[in-house]
DNA sequence: CCATTTTTTCCGAGGCTTGGAAAAAGTCTC
DNA sequence: GAGACTTTTTCCAAGCCTCGGAAAAAATGG
């Protein structure tokens, strides 16, 4: 159903598409939001005064002077003290926090190496909590207000609506519900997210990646993928991840530790690649976690000469060329950015990717799709948390009752 | 890039509303529509004389007079004689054609059984050409305007974009580009589209059908499937098909008339169970068309008593079941509504597509979605055409410049 | 010190929605 | 059959929001 509009909603609408715009090109002027955005010179003017006046934005007093002529522009940015976020990364073994500011820039991170797979709903709040106040502490001298919103990336699978970590391989609990927990331990508002999902939100502002559609292939302890199909990202608020590393490969092949048999991860993973190269039977289940030393160790034996381990990331590739393959049956094909452990072996598996892609797809569409490699991954989920959490910050401004109401106090 | 909005796209955005209710139930009040699209009466009611006074919508005299007291309703609906749309269908050896007017009723349906294997893309052109025009000679008494829109469902790949049949199991040719000269010759609007990808399209405005999210699954002469995620119809207007017929099932697996080996429809198309049934190799490509009368007379073999003909139904049921426990690891399980001559043996299949999803989904998830049956697929797609033809005038009229331009002229 | 240039603000006009009043067009009751 | 009552529809002034143009502001150049 279609939901009616008016003026207020113009407004709400337009007061978007500004903060929007700032966001793209973080420091800007009235003139360059009126031509960015198509507003009229006087609306966007009015546009940001009634954002200043509401303390969204502020006018960042121009440091160094230009040679121009004419009367000097307002540079515009976000009033950092506008808001606290925070993202939170739960990763087997290890807890991070970053507190960013409305602006976006980081405020504190503090991070935790402790054992989570025991931890069942509550202490897994109180252990949040706890992280998160940890990391406020260190912000409240510089006068920024409490945390406002909170997007917990994990891995494994998530129901955003529950707020609840329905399983993921670090955690031996299923169905945690963390959500509203959390949210009345700290005050704030809580998104329950799938890292790898949240991926794309990551260059969500940042001017480089500005193809509409593409596609995250995370390669590591698991195997992950986050998708942006017409500019936006796919499913993000459901309580559906895309289950890359689960797609079924081999119906009854390799054991998965998902506890099913064939998976796409049960040839791709770290400790697939680990299992094949080692000579190990594709039915033993790896319990330990491999670290990305040996991975590049692997990677570096493959390299030299043929053996074990370049079998291993070439079987690799060709299940994950599988599992493209069958996703771009259903979507069209998009360039992929591998990133995780994996994507630095990306020279080994590139080929049998490709041909994986070749031999399931409809007349080998999509073997030629653009790789690129993220390098970061971890820098990419705090960015993509950040900026989900800041997305619902923007929304509330955008909404928020501006000049008229302003007067009437 | 968001948009910016003003008065104007409040308007066009309000007349949008306006005529999505009206569509929802084709008869209704100017309070009626105030009441259920959150507009004042006011304001329902001007929008509706401004589309009264561009033609678009009429006064339905009320035949049978009600005994309530009051000033009586006047009931709105659509001025069939604002638009003419057409809905074309292209399958193995026929061709035919459904002209609406802008209320939706059908004014002429014109069949044509005929080679079209053979047919290059100006020929193609003219025979649907010729098709459309019968079709609207029969009409022109009626005092209805030329063809405005036409879509046209075919089986295979299309590219909306270019208007191009990319390929058809129907045809010989391949990259047909119809969509250009089609537009030339029948001065309309041409929209290329898959015939399975359409279908959510057919329940689009039906009371009934009110999931935000499900899928058809036709199971015939091919395996297709048109999905609806959070109220829309999956990636319609883009060149992709969800080609779910064609989602590899087995590395190396049995032929398929793609030219590929392993596909779903490998096992799950008419000619796969016919094939199977018959205990012919599946390496054999089967080139001639299995009537329904064949699958009938098989499915009825099945139930009887164990053997090829049940075995060849159970294949095809994990077949199916392994294709949508591999969707349903990319997206949340949803609904799934039967349709083609494939959905009449579905009590033959439906424990194996249970069993397939059960195996192939992470926790067997997805295993117990509902499934139904849509009977008369050929009525679903052509409804599915014409609501999208249909969805194109309305657009045309939201948009259109209303009372101040009128009162310009 | 004044002309020029560029950015920003101010102001009236116009369009759209809204709530309330008025009009319209029936039924019901006496 | 006339007036009361009821329900739908139309009319109107008010409030917002955007827009275009004029005016103001704040610098540089000569």
């Amino acid at each position: 159903m279609l939901a009616k509009t008016d003026a207020e909603g113009v407004r709400a609408h337009n007061r978007r598409v500004v903060i929007d715009q700032l966001r793209r090109s973080s420091v800007s002027t009235r003139r360059a939001v009126s031509a960015a955005t198509g507003l009229s010179v006087s609306s966007a003017s009015a546009i940001t005064a009634a954002l200043i006046r509401d303390g969204v934005l502020i006018e960042i007093p121009d440091d160094e002077r230009g040679l121009k002529r004419g009367r000097p522009e307002r540079r515009l940015g976000f009033e950092p003290s506008a808001a606290t976020v925070a993202a939170v990364k739960i990763a087997v073994g290890e807890m991070a926090v970053r507190v960013s500011d409305y602006a976006g820039q980081p405020l504190a991170y503090v991070h935790r190496t402790m054992t989570i797979a025991d931890l069942d709903a509550d202490r897994m709040v109180a252990a949040i909590a706890d992280l998160v106040r940890e990391a406020e502490a260190l912000v409240k001298r510089a006068g920024h207000p409490k945390t406002e919103r909170l997007t917990l990336a994990v891995q494994g699978k998530t129901d955003a609506e529950d707020g609840r970590i329905v399983w993921s391989p670090a955690m031996k609990h299923r169905d945690l519900v963390v959500g509203p927990k959390l949210a009345q331990a700290l005050g704030a508002t809580i998104s329950v997210c799938n890292d790898c999902s949240l991926m794309p939100e990551g260059v969500r502002w940042r001017g480089g990646t500005n193809a509409r559609d593409f596609a995250f292939l995370f390669i590591g302890f698991g195997v992950g993928m986050g998708l942006r199909i017409g500019g936006r990202t796919f499913q993000d608020g459901t309580n559906s991840a895309v289950e890359f590393g689960h797609i079924n490969h081999v119906p009854g092949g390799a054991a998965c530790r998902c506890g099913n048999s064939g998976c796409v991860e049960a040839y791709a993973g770290d400790y697939a690649i680990w299992r094949r190269a080692l000579g190990r039977p594709a039915s033993e289940i790896i319990d330990r976690r491999i670290s990305d030393a040996e991975i590049h160790r692997l990677a570096e034996d493959a390299r030299k000469a043929p053996g074990d381990a370049r079998s291993a990331f070439e079987e690799a590739g060709i299940a994950i060329g599988y599992g493209l393959g069958r996703l771009f049956t259903i979507i069209d094909p998009l360039p992929i950015i591998f990133t995780g452990v994996g994507a630095h072996a990306i020279d080994l598996m590139e080929p049998a990717i490709r041909k994986g892609i070749a031999e399931s797809s409809i007349a080998e569409q999509g073997a030629d799709v653009p790789f690129s490699v993220e390098e970061d991954v971890d820098a990419l989920v705090f960015e993509a948390a950040t900026n989900h959490a800041l997305a619902g910050i923007d929304e509330r401004f955008a909404r928020s009752p501006g000049r008229h109401a302003e007067a009437a106090e």
